[in-house]
DNA sequence: GCGATCCGGTGTAGTAATGCAGTTATTGCA
DNA sequence: TGCAATAACTGCATTACTACACCGGATCGC
Protein backbone atom coordinates (compact mmCIF):
# COMPACT_ATOMS: atom_id res chain seq x y z
CA UNK A 1 0.00 0.00 0.00
CA UNK A 2 1.00 3.08 -0.70
CA UNK A 3 3.44 2.29 -2.77
CA UNK A 4 4.33 4.03 -6.00
CA UNK A 5 1.96 2.04 -8.73
CA UNK A 6 3.70 2.93 -11.58
CA UNK A 7 7.39 2.40 -11.18
CA UNK A 8 7.95 -0.97 -9.83
CA UNK A 9 11.12 -1.76 -9.34
CA UNK A 10 11.10 -5.44 -8.74
CA UNK A 11 8.43 -7.67 -10.30
CA UNK A 12 9.38 -10.65 -8.03
CA UNK A 13 9.06 -8.58 -4.36
CA UNK A 14 5.57 -7.33 -5.80
CA UNK A 15 4.45 -10.39 -7.31
CA UNK A 16 5.39 -12.41 -3.53
CA UNK A 17 3.68 -9.62 -1.60
CA UNK A 18 0.42 -10.14 -4.09
CA UNK A 19 0.71 -13.98 -3.00
CA UNK A 20 1.23 -13.06 0.38
CA UNK A 21 -1.69 -11.67 0.41
CA UNK A 22 -3.93 -14.59 -0.90
CA UNK A 23 -1.87 -17.20 1.31
CA UNK A 24 -2.68 -15.17 4.51
CA UNK A 25 -6.22 -14.81 3.26
CA UNK A 26 -6.27 -18.38 3.13
CA UNK A 27 -4.97 -18.95 6.56
CA UNK A 28 -7.07 -16.51 7.98
CA UNK A 29 -10.04 -17.80 6.75
CA UNK A 30 -9.03 -21.21 8.22
CA UNK A 31 -8.50 -19.72 11.36
CA UNK A 32 -11.56 -17.87 11.22
CA UNK A 33 -13.66 -21.06 11.59
CA UNK A 34 -12.24 -21.38 15.26
CA UNK A 35 -12.14 -18.00 16.08
CA UNK A 36 -15.70 -18.48 18.18
CA UNK A 37 -13.73 -21.66 20.11
CA UNK A 38 -10.50 -19.93 20.77
CA UNK A 39 -9.06 -16.85 20.85
CA UNK A 40 -5.80 -16.19 19.18
CA UNK A 41 -2.92 -16.85 21.74
CA UNK A 42 -4.55 -19.64 22.54
CA UNK A 43 -4.42 -20.77 19.17
CA UNK A 44 -0.78 -19.84 18.64
CA UNK A 45 -0.74 -22.28 22.07
CA UNK A 46 -2.64 -25.07 20.65
CA UNK A 47 -0.42 -25.13 17.69
CA UNK A 48 2.94 -25.27 19.88
CA UNK A 49 1.30 -27.71 22.08
CA UNK A 50 0.48 -29.56 18.79
CA UNK A 51 4.18 -29.73 17.35
CA UNK A 52 5.62 -30.40 20.55
CA UNK A 53 3.65 -32.59 22.76
CA UNK A 54 4.53 -32.72 26.22
CA UNK A 55 5.40 -29.18 27.60
CA UNK A 56 5.55 -27.64 30.53
CA UNK A 57 3.68 -24.39 31.01
CA UNK A 58 6.99 -22.63 31.23
CA UNK A 59 8.45 -24.34 28.27
CA UNK A 60 4.79 -23.23 26.82
CA UNK A 61 5.13 -19.16 27.99
CA UNK A 62 9.31 -19.73 26.44
CA UNK A 63 7.91 -20.98 23.14
CA UNK A 64 5.00 -17.87 23.74
CA UNK A 65 7.58 -15.36 24.42
CA UNK A 66 4.90 -14.74 27.55
CA UNK A 67 5.29 -14.99 31.62
CA UNK A 68 5.05 -18.39 33.46
CA UNK A 69 1.87 -16.70 34.83
CA UNK A 70 0.50 -15.82 31.80
CA UNK A 71 0.75 -19.41 30.81
CA UNK A 72 -0.38 -20.35 33.28
CA UNK A 73 -3.69 -18.23 32.99
CA UNK A 74 -4.05 -19.47 28.97
CA UNK A 75 -4.22 -22.52 30.36
CA UNK A 76 -6.64 -22.50 32.88
CA UNK A 77 -8.78 -21.20 29.84
CA UNK A 78 -7.43 -24.18 27.72
CA UNK A 79 -8.10 -26.76 29.96
CA UNK A 80 -11.48 -25.21 31.08
CA UNK A 81 -12.43 -25.69 27.49
CA UNK A 82 -11.32 -29.32 27.37
CA UNK A 83 -8.38 -28.67 24.99
CA UNK A 84 -5.64 -28.69 26.98
CA UNK A 85 -4.93 -31.72 29.63
CA UNK A 86 -2.46 -31.35 32.34
CA UNK A 87 -0.75 -33.92 33.82
CA UNK A 88 1.70 -33.76 36.74
CA UNK A 89 4.66 -35.26 36.28
CA UNK A 90 5.94 -38.32 37.92
CA UNK A 91 9.76 -37.98 37.86
CA UNK A 92 9.80 -34.23 39.17
CA UNK A 93 6.51 -33.37 41.03
CA UNK A 94 6.96 -29.92 40.60
CA UNK A 95 6.34 -30.26 37.08
CA UNK A 96 3.15 -29.80 34.71
CA UNK A 97 3.24 -31.86 31.30
CA UNK A 98 0.68 -30.19 29.29
CA UNK A 99 -0.84 -32.29 26.56
CA UNK A 100 -3.76 -31.53 23.62
CA UNK A 101 -7.05 -33.26 24.53
CA UNK A 102 -8.79 -34.87 21.68
CA UNK A 103 -10.51 -32.26 21.04
CA UNK A 104 -7.98 -29.66 21.01
CA UNK A 105 -5.95 -31.80 18.17
CA UNK A 106 -9.36 -32.02 16.58
CA UNK A 107 -9.46 -28.44 16.37
CA UNK A 108 -5.99 -27.47 15.34
CA UNK A 109 -6.12 -30.39 13.00
CA UNK A 110 -9.27 -28.87 11.50
CA UNK A 111 -7.85 -25.38 10.45
CA UNK A 112 -4.72 -26.91 8.97
CA UNK A 113 -6.96 -29.32 7.01
CA UNK A 114 -8.91 -26.34 6.25
CA UNK A 115 -6.08 -25.01 4.80
CA UNK A 116 -4.60 -27.54 2.68
CA UNK A 117 -8.12 -28.09 1.22
CA UNK A 118 -8.02 -24.60 0.02
CA UNK A 119 -4.97 -24.19 -0.99
CA UNK A 120 -5.26 -27.56 -2.90
CA UNK A 121 -8.20 -25.96 -4.41
CA UNK A 122 -6.14 -23.19 -6.39
CA UNK A 123 -3.20 -25.59 -7.27
CA UNK A 124 -6.28 -27.55 -8.78
CA UNK A 125 -7.21 -24.09 -11.02
CA UNK A 126 -2.98 -24.51 -12.13
CA UNK A 127 -2.61 -26.51 -15.69
CA UNK A 128 -0.48 -29.62 -14.80
CA UNK A 129 2.38 -28.14 -16.50
CA UNK A 130 2.61 -24.96 -14.78
CA UNK A 131 2.21 -26.63 -11.81
CA UNK A 132 5.15 -28.47 -12.42
CA UNK A 133 6.76 -25.56 -13.07
CA UNK A 134 5.41 -23.80 -9.87
CA UNK A 135 7.06 -26.58 -7.51
CA UNK A 136 10.70 -26.03 -8.91
CA UNK A 137 10.05 -22.43 -8.33
CA UNK A 138 8.07 -22.96 -4.63
CA UNK A 139 11.36 -25.34 -3.85
CA UNK A 140 13.98 -22.83 -4.88
CA UNK A 141 11.93 -20.07 -2.93
CA UNK A 142 11.69 -22.02 -0.06
CA UNK A 143 15.66 -22.71 -0.15
CA UNK A 144 16.00 -19.24 -0.43
CA UNK A 145 13.60 -17.97 2.54
CA UNK A 146 14.38 -21.25 4.21
CA UNK A 147 17.50 -19.98 6.21
CA UNK A 148 15.80 -17.41 8.60
CA UNK A 149 14.17 -20.04 10.85
CA UNK A 150 14.07 -17.67 13.36
CA UNK A 151 10.79 -16.43 15.34
CA UNK A 152 8.80 -18.86 13.33
CA UNK A 153 5.96 -18.72 15.28
CA UNK A 154 6.33 -15.14 16.21
CA UNK A 155 3.46 -12.50 16.57
CA UNK A 156 -0.40 -13.87 16.43
CA UNK A 157 0.02 -15.22 13.07
CA UNK A 158 1.29 -18.55 13.98
CA UNK A 159 -1.32 -20.22 11.51
CA UNK B 1 2.36 -30.05 11.39
CA UNK B 2 0.72 -33.18 12.64
CA UNK B 3 0.07 -34.66 8.88
CA UNK B 4 1.73 -37.92 7.85
CA UNK B 5 5.45 -36.93 7.45
CA UNK B 6 5.84 -39.48 4.93
CA UNK B 7 3.04 -40.10 2.37
CA UNK B 8 2.73 -36.36 0.78
CA UNK B 9 -0.44 -36.59 -1.61
CA UNK B 10 0.51 -33.41 -3.01
CA UNK B 11 3.92 -31.76 -3.62
CA UNK B 12 2.72 -28.43 -4.45
CA UNK B 13 0.10 -28.20 -1.59
CA UNK B 14 3.12 -29.47 0.99
CA UNK B 15 5.36 -26.76 -0.78
CA UNK B 16 3.08 -23.72 -0.50
CA UNK B 17 2.48 -24.55 3.21
CA UNK B 18 5.73 -24.28 3.82
CA UNK B 19 5.86 -20.86 1.46
CA UNK B 20 3.28 -19.82 3.51
CA UNK B 21 5.15 -20.43 6.65
CA UNK B 22 7.72 -18.28 5.29
CA UNK B 23 5.78 -15.64 4.04
CA UNK B 24 3.59 -15.29 7.68
CA UNK B 25 7.28 -15.29 9.32
CA UNK B 26 8.42 -12.19 7.19
CA UNK B 27 5.43 -10.65 7.65
CA UNK B 28 5.17 -11.38 11.36
CA UNK B 29 8.64 -9.61 11.78
CA UNK B 30 7.69 -6.68 10.22
CA UNK B 31 4.70 -6.58 12.32
CA UNK B 32 6.97 -6.91 15.10
CA UNK B 33 8.09 -3.62 14.90
CA UNK B 34 5.40 -1.49 16.15
CA UNK B 35 4.04 -4.02 18.34
CA UNK B 36 4.90 -2.04 21.14
CA UNK B 37 3.04 1.01 19.57
CA UNK B 38 -0.01 -0.93 18.51
CA UNK B 39 -2.29 -3.77 19.24
CA UNK B 40 -3.18 -5.80 16.64
CA UNK B 41 -6.71 -5.01 15.88
CA UNK B 42 -5.29 -0.94 15.95
CA UNK B 43 -2.49 -2.02 13.02
CA UNK B 44 -6.02 -3.41 10.98
CA UNK B 45 -7.67 -0.47 11.62
CA UNK B 46 -4.43 1.86 10.49
CA UNK B 47 -4.34 -0.30 7.29
CA UNK B 48 -7.86 -0.29 6.47
CA UNK B 49 -7.73 4.00 6.71
CA UNK B 50 -4.32 3.73 4.87
CA UNK B 51 -6.04 1.68 1.96
CA UNK B 52 -9.30 4.23 2.29
CA UNK B 53 -8.57 7.20 3.77
CA UNK B 54 -11.49 9.69 4.52
CA UNK B 55 -13.52 6.45 6.54
CA UNK B 56 -16.64 7.48 8.26
CA UNK B 57 -16.11 5.43 12.06
CA UNK B 58 -19.24 3.49 11.04
CA UNK B 59 -17.26 2.14 7.92
CA UNK B 60 -14.12 0.90 9.96
CA UNK B 61 -16.42 -0.69 11.67
CA UNK B 62 -18.05 -2.52 9.05
CA UNK B 63 -14.26 -3.16 7.71
CA UNK B 64 -13.58 -4.54 10.88
CA UNK B 65 -16.44 -6.37 11.54
CA UNK B 66 -17.16 -5.17 14.63
CA UNK B 67 -19.77 -3.01 16.33
CA UNK B 68 -19.52 0.74 16.06
CA UNK B 69 -19.01 1.60 19.59
CA UNK B 70 -16.04 -0.50 19.30
CA UNK B 71 -14.97 1.17 16.57
CA UNK B 72 -15.04 4.45 18.12
CA UNK B 73 -13.37 3.08 21.33
CA UNK B 74 -10.72 1.61 18.85
CA UNK B 75 -10.26 5.21 17.29
CA UNK B 76 -10.37 7.20 20.64
CA UNK B 77 -7.04 4.88 21.58
CA UNK B 78 -5.18 5.90 18.15
CA UNK B 79 -6.26 9.37 18.50
CA UNK B 80 -4.52 9.28 21.41
CA UNK B 81 -1.38 7.97 20.13
CA UNK B 82 -1.75 10.84 17.74
CA UNK B 83 -2.07 8.01 14.68
CA UNK B 84 -5.62 9.04 13.55
CA UNK B 85 -7.19 12.31 13.19
CA UNK B 86 -11.08 13.08 13.76
CA UNK B 87 -12.70 15.89 11.31
CA UNK B 88 -15.82 16.68 11.66
CA UNK B 89 -18.06 16.23 8.42
CA UNK B 90 -19.01 19.89 6.70
CA UNK B 91 -21.61 17.80 4.74
CA UNK B 92 -23.22 15.95 7.58
CA UNK B 93 -22.41 17.18 11.23
CA UNK B 94 -23.06 14.03 12.49
CA UNK B 95 -20.30 12.66 10.74
CA UNK B 96 -16.68 12.21 11.36
CA UNK B 97 -14.04 11.39 9.20
CA UNK B 98 -10.70 9.70 9.80
CA UNK B 99 -7.85 10.63 8.29
CA UNK B 100 -4.20 8.91 9.20
CA UNK B 101 -1.75 11.10 11.08
CA UNK B 102 1.58 11.46 9.38
CA UNK B 103 2.56 9.56 12.40
CA UNK B 104 -0.06 6.77 11.27
CA UNK B 105 0.93 6.51 7.91
CA UNK B 106 4.19 6.54 8.83
CA UNK B 107 3.81 3.53 11.26
CA UNK B 108 1.92 1.77 8.23
CA UNK B 109 4.97 2.15 5.89
CA UNK B 110 7.18 1.50 7.97
CA UNK B 111 5.95 -2.36 8.12
CA UNK B 112 5.03 -1.94 4.70
CA UNK B 113 8.31 -1.35 3.66
CA UNK B 114 10.34 -3.25 6.13
CA UNK B 115 8.26 -6.49 4.39
CA UNK B 116 9.64 -5.34 1.17
CA UNK B 117 13.01 -5.49 2.24
CA UNK B 118 13.11 -8.96 3.66
CA UNK B 119 11.22 -10.37 0.86
CA UNK B 120 13.88 -8.56 -1.56
CA UNK B 121 16.50 -9.99 0.32
CA UNK B 122 14.99 -13.64 -0.03
CA UNK B 123 14.52 -12.81 -3.46
CA UNK B 124 18.42 -11.66 -3.86
CA UNK B 125 19.43 -15.27 -2.52
CA UNK B 126 17.88 -16.76 -5.77
CA UNK B 127 20.33 -16.81 -9.28
CA UNK B 128 19.10 -14.76 -11.74
CA UNK B 129 17.30 -17.07 -14.05
CA UNK B 130 15.51 -19.15 -11.39
CA UNK B 131 13.99 -15.82 -10.62
CA UNK B 132 12.69 -15.20 -13.91
CA UNK B 133 10.82 -18.80 -13.43
CA UNK B 134 9.31 -18.00 -9.99
CA UNK B 135 8.36 -15.04 -11.46
CA UNK B 136 6.06 -16.64 -13.90
CA UNK B 137 5.03 -19.06 -11.16
CA UNK B 138 4.32 -16.74 -9.17
CA UNK B 139 2.30 -15.13 -12.24
CA UNK B 140 0.52 -18.11 -12.44
CA UNK B 141 -0.59 -18.82 -9.08
CA UNK B 142 -1.80 -15.26 -8.09
CA UNK B 143 -3.99 -15.87 -11.25
CA UNK B 144 -5.24 -19.29 -9.65
CA UNK B 145 -5.38 -17.52 -6.09
CA UNK B 146 -6.13 -14.04 -6.60
CA UNK B 147 -9.99 -15.75 -7.60
CA UNK B 148 -11.40 -15.28 -4.10
CA UNK B 149 -10.57 -11.80 -3.30
CA UNK B 150 -13.13 -12.18 0.10
CA UNK B 151 -12.18 -11.35 3.78
CA UNK B 152 -8.93 -9.76 2.50
CA UNK B 153 -7.91 -8.34 5.40
CA UNK B 154 -10.21 -11.13 7.69
CA UNK B 155 -8.69 -11.60 11.41
CA UNK B 156 -5.89 -9.94 12.84
CA UNK B 157 -3.77 -11.40 9.73
CA UNK B 158 -4.20 -8.05 7.60
CA UNK B 159 -0.46 -7.49 6.54
C1' DG C 1 20.62 -31.59 55.91
C1' DC C 2 20.06 -27.05 54.26
C1' DG C 3 20.03 -23.22 51.53
C1' DA C 4 19.65 -21.99 46.64
C1' DT C 5 17.00 -22.79 42.84
C1' DC C 6 13.17 -24.04 40.18
C1' DC C 7 8.26 -24.86 39.00
C1' DG C 8 3.55 -23.91 39.03
C1' DG C 9 0.16 -21.27 40.81
C1' DT C 10 -2.32 -17.09 43.03
C1' DG C 11 -3.20 -12.14 44.14
C1' DT C 12 -3.43 -7.96 42.16
C1' DA C 13 -3.70 -4.67 38.63
C1' DG C 14 -3.73 -2.36 34.21
C1' DT C 15 -4.98 -2.17 29.22
C1' DA C 16 -7.61 -3.73 25.38
C1' DA C 17 -11.43 -5.49 22.79
C1' DT C 18 -16.05 -6.18 22.55
C1' DG C 19 -21.15 -5.59 22.62
C1' DC C 20 -25.69 -3.95 24.37
C1' DA C 21 -28.43 -0.32 25.68
C1' DG C 22 -29.28 4.25 25.82
C1' DT C 23 -28.18 9.43 24.83
C1' DT C 24 -27.44 13.51 21.96
C1' DA C 25 -27.20 15.87 17.84
C1' DT C 26 -28.43 16.05 13.16
C1' DT C 27 -30.65 15.00 9.00
C1' DG C 28 -34.35 13.68 5.97
C1' DC C 29 -38.87 12.77 4.80
C1' DA C 30 -43.70 13.19 4.98
C1' DT D 1 -43.28 21.12 11.41
C1' DG D 2 -42.61 16.95 13.48
C1' DC D 3 -41.20 12.31 13.64
C1' DA D 4 -38.29 8.50 12.06
C1' DA D 5 -33.74 7.40 10.94
C1' DT D 6 -28.87 8.03 11.32
C1' DA D 7 -24.05 8.90 13.32
C1' DA D 8 -21.29 9.13 17.02
C1' DC D 9 -20.64 8.59 21.51
C1' DT D 10 -21.12 7.08 26.62
C1' DG D 11 -22.28 3.91 30.47
C1' DC D 12 -21.85 -0.51 31.77
C1' DA D 13 -20.29 -5.14 31.82
C1' DT D 14 -17.61 -9.10 30.40
C1' DT D 15 -13.65 -11.59 28.77
C1' DA D 16 -8.93 -11.90 27.65
C1' DC D 17 -4.06 -10.90 27.87
C1' DT D 18 -0.36 -9.41 30.32
C1' DA D 19 3.11 -8.84 33.95
C1' DC D 20 4.92 -8.23 38.67
C1' DA D 21 5.27 -9.80 43.17
C1' DC D 22 4.74 -13.43 45.96
C1' DC D 23 3.79 -18.22 47.89
C1' DG D 24 4.38 -23.13 48.62
C1' DG D 25 6.15 -27.32 47.29
C1' DA D 26 10.03 -29.98 45.22
C1' DT D 27 14.60 -30.73 43.80
C1' DC D 28 19.55 -30.16 43.65
C1' DG D 29 24.13 -29.22 45.11
C1' DC D 30 27.29 -29.18 48.54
Amino acid sequence: MQRIPGASPDPATDLLITASRALVAIAAKSLARVEDQVTLPQYRALVVLASRDRLRPIDLADALDVSPSTATRMCDRLVRKELVERVHSDSDRREVVLRLSPDGRALVGEVTSARRRDLRRVVGRIAAEDQKRLIEALRVFNDAAGEAPESTLALGMSL
